[in-house]
Parts: C-alpha cells; sequence; structure tokens
DNA sequence: GCCAACGTTGGC
DNA sequence: GCCAACGTTGGC
C-alpha cells in the first residue's frame, strides 16, 4: 500500500465534481510529466489512497481523499486533436500517457498548503520541496497518518 | 551528451 | 500578472 499526494485544478475537476461523477470515479487525465505518469503507471496499485488537492486556485490545499480503482490505461485525451492535453508525437501503437481512474472516499475540512507548511512532521514531504511542480507525489505513512489526525481536528 | 532557450507550473 | 523553478527540446 502507497500514499499520494494528486493535484488538480478545481475549475477542472475538484473534490465535489469527483463525488458527484459516475461511479464518484474519475480518469487522472492530463498529467504531461514523465515521472507522475511513472508514479501513475508503475508505483501506483488498485487501493492506493491518495489526497485531493486544489492547485492553482486562490488558497490551494487539501480537500479531500481518493482511492485508486483501476489498473494503468492509455489516456484518450492524447489521441485528441482539439483537446488541450493533445500530444501530436504519442500514438496508438505506443502510448506515452498514461492514467488510471480515482474513486471518491470522503471529503476532509480543507488544509490549506500554508496549514502544511507550518508542521515540522512534514518538513520532508515531496509536495514541499522548494520547487516542487509534480502534479503526483508520493507520501510516506508517517506524513499520511500524520495529516489525517491533522484532518480530524477541528 | 551538453546546454541554452523556451514553455509550463503554481504559489503569491 | 509576476516570477522562480523546473522539464523538455533541439542545435551542436
Amino acid at each position: 500500500m502507497h500514499y499520494w499526494l494528486m493535484k488538480s485544478e478545481p475549475d477542472e475537476v475538484s473534490i465535489d465534481d469527483l463525488a458527484a461523477a459516475p461511479g464518484q470515479s474519475v480518469p487522472w487525465f492530463g498529467v504531461r510529466n514523465y515521472q507522475a505518469r511513472n508514479f501513475m503507471r508503475n508505483g501506483m496499485a488498485i487501493g492506493d489512497l491518495a489526497f485531493f488537492y486544489h492547485s492553482g486556485c486562490a488558497e490551494p490545499g487539501i480537500a479531500g481523499i481518493c482511492e485508486v480503482c483501476s489498473e494503468p490505461y492509455p489516456d484518450d485525451t492524447q489521441f485528441a486533436p482539439d483537446s488541450p492535453y493533445f500530444d501530436a508525437k504519442s500514438d496508438r501503437e505506443k502510448p506515452r500517457w498514461w492514467l488510471r481512474d480515482v474513486r471518491f472516499v470522503s471529503k476532509t475540512r480543507y488544509l490549506p498548503l500554508a496549514e502544511l507548511r507550518r508542521y515540522p512532521e512534514l518538513a520532508n514531504m515531496r509536495l514541499l520541496a522548494r520547487g516542487n511542480r509534480l502534479s503526483i507525489t508520493p507520501l510516506s505513512a508517517d506524513e499520511w497518518a500524520f495529516i489525517n489526525r491533522r484532518l480530524a481536528e477541528n
């Protein structure tokens, strides 16, 4: 079992959108970074849990929890010329970009990035590393447990 | 294989 | 809107 943090722009897919989706699950489309792709394709397993993080908004932070619920498969948007995620260099024989489906688990209290930064226990968290831009990052079991305790407060 | 230029991410 | 940091591209 591994733990993850997955960023989504709430304008595109928010935690509420995930909860309202058919089957309460969505394909995690649009990842165009090899490291993040490798985490999804090779690092994840069905049943892994992830924090659902809102980024690119006024106050970024953790908004809920989701669960990996499919094996990896090619991201369709890479083949759609009218999609912002279209990749002309990918082809169906050998797709570049892979994704998994994630399913809604719960909505949490909103835990802002600024609060995450205040906890010394999270000093080594990948998300908080200087200049980090990865949209999918792993968490240690300790980090996962610590954040869950903070979420249970208030 | 190096590295400069460029485009993108994402917090502020 | 700004800009620091990063990943990718492509010329050499």
